[in-house]
DNA sequence: GTCAATTTTGGTAACGGTACCATTATACAA
DNA sequence: TTGTATAATGGTACCGTTACCAAAATTGAC
């Protein structure tokens, strides 16, 4: 008669084997509930209970399961970023910013690539929902309807970056390419400068800058704007590059716009290799004002963004949607600079 | 005699309200568990149910829950990145690789920043294990003895990177930073240099990295080596700051190794703007070879740390060890390589 | 047609926390 | 003393999925 009828003790055989909230809240003779107030919201509990609790927290090295604390509260603390790539370093510093706010105010960032690729977006996408973060960045606007549908969809607190857009999903935090095409023109235009190009990187907010840079000097009667379309590349060869494609096609280029810092540091690499005079005989304007650009020799005309108050604002407004709280002006336009140094 | 006894129909107030996988089942007329296997492992269902769920799936727009699918298979699904700081561009293309191979195997990257602070990167740690990740990749060797502890402790694989060591974690991927500074020292020796200076940032590895140069110059019996620290300042503007400050001490130097190559560039441009001819006068080295440096004038000559084959690497062991399998060769030297171009 | 082997499907109980509600202890006023 | 408000603690039922085991359906050999 060993057999002590239903008794069933079955040791689960799932389990990690990894301290767990239960284990904690035994070692301290108190309910797992009270274990969890203690770690959570110390201030619900008794000095006594609390210091017990510690003691054993300690004592076991107890790490709080945030999976598990994520799905019984639907609360992830993690928060997902979209970028098309972090070799671009214009938006290193949004990452960073992004990053350290949010792990100051307790929250962790996924961050997802998409390489400019529209199936990787896509795919990215589904991946960041299926975890289901508590906020998303978007680098851009998200242009695919399917992308858009699905993140309304899902409800999550999405800010949409780095563009401006009348029908945002969300949140948006962003700054006009069109105006800045057309300001860099005035900009060119106003100092004399007659014959244009642009080293333009083949992706959708590049290329409108450049439409609004050419439209402008149309309006202005100047002759038609030369754009050499680095496609993918963003390196400084490539600037290097198509400054001798430029010089082939418009020997009498005085001023030439790049979609990028890279890219006009390779321009200006060139011309300084061929002897051209920068900016004397040839202008030349970057784009984002990444760090070292302003020290070089020549320093670096070139449109500023402020990639950190972006990360900053952004998280900002993550957090306070991810607490439950309003965002008064959920669409900020951040707007541009252009700092004149030595280039232009 | 309308309270029909026990039947308990009290829906829950918690739920998301979001679409489950039990939705998507009852829609397809099949049990949750066949579900999931449709979705997770289509081969083990019948053609007929596959359709049925793939249809539900497509009416209902279901996106797996992977909070839950964590939880329940004690695989996240996530693996966790530590590095001091997206901004310091050498480790960009790492993390780039890292992130895109993860991806394409189904796993996704959390971000953490340690800033080169002890104090974050032990917060850091504490909010990554609480996150159960599949894998950890660290920047670096893990020097604080509670972290490692902790590490160990979680039972997570980790590979450590960018460095040697005799007791690594788990796994390793790195290179000699004694290496590099005896043979850096040892190149511009046989180069007929005769009185060095090191720019230096104040991280650990660059100060290993200097202090083998400088051993290696003494034994040479040259004269002893001069060190200007920038301290966490990696900006180009602080490598023409130092150089100002190694001539006024150092008027005779002939050679410079700069622990980045974005300092090296500094230096480079503070000496041009002195017209100090490079290399005839000067030696600069940098060290990562970032992409741009190649095609600066003058093409920087710079220690080249094949950053994409670690991140790749890494990416590798992690996902092997994640899916149950036994990394072979574990500890790698992947080694570095100077590339002499033309500015020593 | 029978029966064993194999494939397909389903039931149940976790995974490790927290929300919600209930209960007990403590403080304070009447 | 009694009652009431408040603070502290606990019980229970989930969160949405998958592991494990069992049952049902199908296949194929004889």
């Amino acid at each position: 008669m060993n057999m002590n009828g239903k008794e069933r003790i079955k040791k689960s055989r799932r389990s990690s084997g990894a301290i767990t909230l239960r284990d904690v809240a035994k070692l301290a003779g108190v309910a797992p509930i009270t274990a969890s107030r203690a770690v959570n919201t110390p201030e619900q509990v008794s000095p006594d209970v609390l210091k017990k609790v510690q003691d054993a927290i300690q004592r076991t090295g107890y790490v709080p399961n945030r999976v598990a604390g994520g799905l019984a509260s639907s609360r992830s603390r993690l928060i997902a970023a979209v970028v098309p790539s972090i070799v671009v370093s214009v938006f290193v510093e949004t990452i960073e910013t992004l990053n350290n706010t949010l792990f100051e105010a307790g929250y962790q960032l996924m961050l997802g690539q998409t390489g400019y690729s529209p199936e990787r977006e896509e795919a990215l996408l589904e991946a960041i929902i299926g975890r289901r973060p508590d906020g998303i960045f978007l680098t851009g606007i998200m242009q695919s309807s399917k992308g858009r549908t699905r993140l309304l969809a899902s409800g999550i607190p999405v800010v949409e970056t780095w563009d401006l857009t009348p029908t945002p999903i969300d949140m948006l935090i962003g700054f006009s390419h069109l105006d800045i095409g057309r300001e860099v023109a005035n900009f060119l235009i106003a100092k004399g400068r007659q014959r244009f190009a642009l080293v333009s990187a083949g992706d959708e907010r590049a290329m409108r800058r450049a439409a609004a840079f050419q439209n402008t000097v149309a309006q202005c009667g100047l002759r038609e704007v030369f754009i050499d379309n680095v496609g993918a590349s963003r390196s400084l060869k490539s600037g290097r590059e198509a400054l001798g494609r430029i010089l082939s096609k418009v020997p009498d280029v005085d001023a030439i716009f790049c979609s990028s810092d890279l890219l006009a540091m390779g321009v200006v690499t060139e011309a300084m290799a061929r002897g051209i005079r920068v900016p004397q005989q040839l202008s030349i304007v970057g784009f984002g004002d990444v760090p070292y650009v302003a020290d070089m020799v020549p320093a670096l005309t070139t449109v500023h963004i402020n990639g950190g108050y972006i990360g900053r604002t952004a998280a900002g407004f993550l957090i306070d949607r991810a607490q439950g709280l309003v965002v008064d002006e959920p669409i900020v336009d951040v707007g541009f600079a252009i700092v004149q140094r030595d280039s232009a």
